[in-house]
DNA sequence: GTAAGCCACGTCAACGTTGACGTAACCGCG
DNA sequence: CGCGGTTACGTCAACGTTGACGTGGCTTAC
């Protein structure tokens, strides 16, 4: 009832073989057998052939629990994303997914829907899989969350958000350096009256890029910030009633590009034009800012270099090798059709 | 050189704490530990209190690896993907992710690339890990190359494909259904030309679409197929193609909404209106097309749905409790402004 | 009073692999 | 010819956990 015809994983004894069945069909110990798939030498060549034959026929796979029981290392990564709805993170997983199959690691898949209280157990829940190290981009609220497990030993590395621990590495986009990109860009083509759309303080990496746009504003010109959730309804929302306010605004600067979806709509709703009465620059450099009309001015974001980066990152922390504990990437300035 | 200063995994022994550490320190044996962390019940209340406590004051984590040796049971299941680009498949990952999450289960990510040779190297590494089980939506090429691991017993899900299998469960969306309502509603509104902007009829979730397509057309009304790649591009430069060789065509039923959106921009660029001059009905319902002007007319698929019911089929499999081989979720039309 | 039964533990082996160490055979060299 | 060194293995224990089984003490029933 409970099961139903024995599965035959492996030909002969009808479960995944193992070092012991290989190495009773040579002749030899599992140890060499060992030895052979690790590579580790001390064996003949004639052994290694017979070994890597039988390897095959029996279709044998190292046993990770067995390994990493043993050695303490997994040879899997964990990646935790706060949701993957946001075109962001997928491709952001895309790099981590590719990097860490290039160095032969698997990766472990969590989301913490942004939530601290579920990134907290699902990390307590990672845990237990002994990953190598994680990479990470927390929940909202930051990473003060993530302290006690670096304290425990679980490396980390955090993308795009700064903490320093010994068992930390940040991997972070040059945000402010982007904030500035887009400022000077908006100022370049003639706006009078620049205006940020952007995400409430809650998280440094809204800091850096709101501070960069107070910074590089000409001296004259008066700061404007509006704070809305950043979604595509928060952005359209808080846009229309930007535009309403302070009909004196012409140059508009989104603290993404989901964002910045929303209010070139909102801007168009209120039948104005993009970018003739606003110019709108958003940022990350998602797929849909190249297909809506105008399409979008934006800062991209190499998220799947970000991704390879963090892991290649992670990895060294793992291995003790790390060195410096921050990798700041550069961002660029896509122009196209909205600013 | 290798290692920094230890990490401090655990407050006592500077390593992640084991049932032993727990035992000693209550003074029990870890096979109790043991029973009281899994709570199989055979202990006072008094020393599970004891237990508990430890185990916290500890943080103590069960070592799946060992679990997972003793038990062959891993805790996990893999999600494999051929990309996370296309937005069809972050949502379908995060309905697999909050249901396996539900089940207490982890999931192991990896990335076909659409491409079989890197999708068996995939699975190849991933039986070393012994999931579960896996979902899996097929590389391009269809589920042919799933049958060895299939054999080997490894469990199987399989997303809009269907394989026969002991070992197997097919779970689809009514991809038929569906694009018999697209039609309908085609005709309904008065389209006097339909064609269809399609895969190449590699796979079987292509073939299902097209030929639901070609039944549902009026008997005198002449198939119009279009073939393209399933990307922006590819429907842009087929649509484009299409609008000059059959300017009669007045209705666009496409294999997906990606397609769909390059198609209503190609439609654009040739001087054409959407959905006046030619009306586009998508298929899959993904965010963008909910922003771009026209909004796009499609066929709903409830991803998070198909992710959750995926995971549910997988464990019944892994598990022995599996019933029938197929499972067909229902598929919404979606009306709004292209078609 | 004693057999039967249960409760709350403990003991032991096993899962599959690898690190540490042992060893037999052979080689070259003085 | 004997000695040191190398090559190609084998042996054994350990990783952390759980399944199977054992046990002492207490309760209950006749």
């Amino acid at each position: 009832m409970q099961r139903t015809e024995p599965s035959i994983d492996d030909p002969l004894t009808g479960r995944p073989s193992t070092l012991h069945d290989v190495a009773a069909r040579v002749g030899v110990s599992p140890r060499t057998v060992s030895r052979v798939v690790r590579d580790e030498g001390g064996f003949s060549e004639a052994t290694r052939q017979r070994v890597l034959e039988v390897v095959e026929e029996l279709n044998y796979r190292p046993n990770v629990h067995a390994r990493g029981l043993i050695s303490g290392r997994s040879g899997t990564i964990a990646f935790v994303a706060p949701v993957l709805s946001d075109p962001f993170f997928p491709e952001l997983a895309e790099g981590v997914q590719r990097a860490a199959r290039a160095q032969g690691l698997t990766v472990l898949f969590a989301m913490s829907d942004s939530d601290p209280e579920v990134q907290d157990e699902v990390l307590t829940s990672l845990e237990g899989h002994r990953p190598d190290g994680v990479v990470i981009f927390p929940a909202a609220g930051g990473p003060a969350p993530l302290v006690p497990f670096l304290d425990r030993g679980l490396p980390m590395v955090i993308v795009d958000t700064v903490l320093h621990h010994r068992n930390a590495v940040s991997v972070c986009s040059d945000l402010a350096a982007g904030a500035v990109s887009a400022v000077r860009h908006l100022l370049d083509r003639g706006c009078r009256q620049l205006a940020m759309l952007t995400d409430f303080p809650t998280r440094n990496l809204e800091q850096e890029r709101r501070q960069a746009f107070l910074a590089t504003l000409p001296p004259d010109m008066e700061p404007v910030v509006v704070e809305s959730e950043i979604t595509l309804q928060g952005g359209r929302d808080a846009t229309a009633d930007l535009v309403e306010r302070r009909p004196d605004v012409d140059g508009l600067f989104c603290f993404n590009d989901v964002m910045a979806i929303g209010a070139v709509q909102a801007i168009q709703a209120a039948g104005r034009t993009v970018p003739d009465d606003v110019a709108v620059v958003g940022f990350d450099d998602i797929q849909m800012g190249a297909v809506i009309s105008p399409s979008l001015t934006t800062v991209r974001i190499d998220r799947e270099r970000v991704g390879a980066e963090a892991v290649q990152q992670v990895v060294a922390l793992a291995d003790g090798s790390s060195t410096g504990e921050m990798v700041v990437l550069p961002v660029d300035l896509i122009e196209r059709d909205s600013a």
